[in-house]
DNA sequence: ATTAAAAGCTGAAATATTTCATGTTATCAA
DNA sequence: TTGATAACATGAAATATTTCAGCTTTTAAT
């Protein structure tokens, strides 16, 4: 990983150093910022990898990635998927020596790899920041929870309009009601098989619910969908 | 209820109160403790309730208690259950106003309910401390997302493996190899009908895996227990 | 441009799961 | 003790889901 090409971008007006710097002060920031690396991720590349050495801290600047658990039969599960800017902490990174998740870039991404040992001192150095990065990574949680809360109550039709309706608010926000996935990765965020999500989505699209072409899938009516999301 | 009857339990020995101890000062911890207050919860009795004001952090000194989150239809979903000692903090405590889950107690408990300003004020002044805290709390989300790997991936037989193991290693532990659970909680668990626990039980004892005489599960053959986790 | 690989699609058979109906056994309070 | 309630148990029918086989379309690489 480290031996990849690195990419200049401009660290002027970074979303991390903006929030950052709302808690340190910008010689703190700017001495942390220059333990961290700067990389740029092709779709479909693996940033971390389930069971390797944790990377540490990561700051997704830009691109969409999604954390995956591969079983041992070598189907995936996807945890979560999120878009820039975010900073990836949580139980794949915070205090973890080893990932628990892959994380894999669904799109061009680019990101920071943030030195543990250099986060640590500036955190421990600053309380608040220190509490504003845990509130973060919390949401991202509790994001991932309510997807585990449809799975463990829905049957697919509800689990796939749950998760048509997260990527929509969450991931592919500021691009209208429409956005592209492949069927394999919702049938792997939805924990179903591939063909049940094809079938899935045809009669969402022949109730008028959704439209799609090819991967570009297209909300229609989100209130019939909000409503197949909460009752089933 | 901070209309219940206090009982009284001595702070001398407290778990919370060592593990505190390590990291910040005696006379702090005092100060914090005096703002806490100190109660106890038969079996069955909700100490957090879903949708409710958060009461901010909880240290459950003894006892056993579940996670639950309570879908419209009144069915419920047991995201974790655990025992104390423990920090009972996470998505539904930390940095949230409204609880995300009903925290119910399966067996009586003792607990003490901390102030969130309090808190934050020792927190703020012993950095260390939060990182400690945290970091607690991010390993009972681990054990939790485990949890939810099995469900995602496992048909039922696999789930209740699952979810045995993880009852006689994390809550029932110390007591070798028997708990007693109700079948209706298994199923809470393990996202499935109450009469799919009962067959799924059953066949596990015609198979010599497990025992049981009522409420009282023993498990008799771990390693084949285990497989049934990985596998299926 | 051609080919190989991956993704999309469909329907039928096999399997898993829930729901329902029914009855038995614990449990708990009056 | 008795009665009410909840939990446990079982089997059959209905439903949901996966698997499989076969096919088309798209995508990516040579």
């Amino acid at each position: 990983m480290l031996s990849r090409t690195e990419h200049k971008f401009g660290c002027e007006d970074c979303e991390f150093k903006k929030m950052s710097c709302l808690y340190v002060e910008p010689d703190s920031f700017e001495e942390f910022r220059q333990q961290s690396i700067k990389l740029s991720f092709s779709k479909g590349e693996t940033i971390f990898k389930q069971g390797g050495k944790s990377g540490g801290l990561l700051f997704l600047h830009e691109g969409i990635v999604k954390f995956c658990y591969q079983y041992d039969s070598g189907s995936n599960y996807i945890m979560t998927i999120v878009r820039g800017p975010k900073l990836l902490g949580g139980a794949n990174l915070f205090f973890k020596s080893v990932n628990i998740f892959s994380i894999t870039a669904m799109e061009d991404s680019r990101v920071c790899m943030l030195d543990s040992a250099a986060f640590m001192k500036l955190a421990i150095g600053n309380p608040a920041y220190l509490l504003a990065l845990v509130e973060n990574t919390m949401d991202m949680f509790q994001d991932a929870i309510f997807n585990f809360i449809s799975l463990a109550h829905n049957h697919v039709n509800g689990r796939i309009a749950t998760i048509l309706l997260y990527l929509h608010k969450n991931v592919y926000n500021g691009q209208g009601y429409s956005f592209t996935v492949s069927r394999k990765e919702i049938a792997e965020f939805a924990a179903c098989s591939h063909e049940n999500v094809i079938n899935t989505l045809s009669r969402f699209r022949k109730e008028g619910i959704i439209e799609f072409h090819g991967k570009e899938i297209e909300i229609i009516n989100i209130e019939l969908l909000e409503e197949i999301s909460r009752k089933g």
